[in-house]
DNA sequence: GCGCATTTACTCGGATATTTTATGTCCGAGTCTCTTGGG
DNA sequence: CCCAAGAGACTCGGACATAAAATATCCGAGTAAATGCGC
């Protein structure tokens, strides 16, 4: 069980988006030489987040992504989704359906109560990442760091 | 993010286990065979619930796997670290340290925002399988369907 | 009939293939900008 | 000087390789039981 590394990179590139101006677009080109990523790889991740909502992409010159709504409005959840897909990380195949006996009309993804469990562990670590939002992210880094918002704007711009 | 399914045999399996008799040992053919599964490869994930102390295995004629402990310090937390690995499934790579700048002696997977956040949503979920134990779930069963852990001895030995 | 050495069959355990997924790369379609020529 | 048409360059977007991991399989080391032999 491993998450997607293109999750932290969409989470950090989201959040750097947030200290821009308002319609100001960065390339997929800047974004990644600012962490020294592959750049056409994470075009690909940023391409998710477009496709989800979280971002608006615009081609030719002077194009690029830029946020999509409020930083209020896109949780931690939000960005892990448009990543990972919708799917949860355990996937009941109900093995309970291949032992002995009937199974006629049974769900066990419903009524199995190991998937129930993991269903509903899963479910706490989604509550805890929807409560986040970039937002949130943006307020703790300026409170921590000052700095480091000027730096990055003079790092993606130039 | 997915999950090996060698998660789901082993609980089930793990539950399986809690109605034989003390010390009775199933081998990892007839396990596997109730539920249909491939006898090798789940015998690989029994054998690291061997590793991790869940089981006990004992090789020869009428050898086989067995609980290692009662089945109410077995939590679903310590199946599920047993298959997947003690790590996450969010790894820090510490992309801020590729950003332009200093980044002497910073260790960010401990300052970073993003890493704090992802882990503590991690954190919630192993809380709530951690406070799961074998024991309520052979419970749960036993109450839900009374027929069951019969006919799971009976499909076992034979 | 009883005890012991030997054989035999059975089990786990780890080393080895195969399939799926994640990662990384490349080139084309579309769009905005800049240039250039005419009015 | 102003405007419009066209060329050019830049960007995203999805199709195409490569690397890593999960899945599945096979065979050997070790063990307990069963067998056969001697006493």
């Amino acid at each position: 069980m491993r998450m997607s590394e293109g999750v932290e990179w969409a989470l950090h590139e989201c959040l750097n988006l947030t200290w821009l101006e308002p319609g100001e677009a960065v390339t997929a080109a800047r974004l990644a030489k600012y962490y020294e990523l592959p750049t056409a790889y994470l075009n690909k991740q940023l391409q998710a987040l477009t496709r989800a909502g979280i971002l608006d992409s615009t081609p030719g010159p002077r194009g690029g992504f830029r946020l999509a709504r409020r930083p209020e409005d896109i949780t931690m959840m939000d960005v892990v989704t448009a990543i990972e897909g919708p799917d949860g990380a355990f996937r009941c195949e109900e093995v309970l359906r291949r032992s002995p006996g009937d199974h006629e009309g049974a769900d066990y993804r419903k009524s199995c109560i190991i998937s129930q469990s993991m269903r509903r562990a899963e479910l706490a670590w989604r509550r805890e990442l929807a409560a986040v939002t970039i937002a949130d992210l943006k307020e703790i880094v300026e409170s921590r760091h000052p700095a480091s918002p000027g730096a990055i704007l003079r790092g993606l711009r130039t």
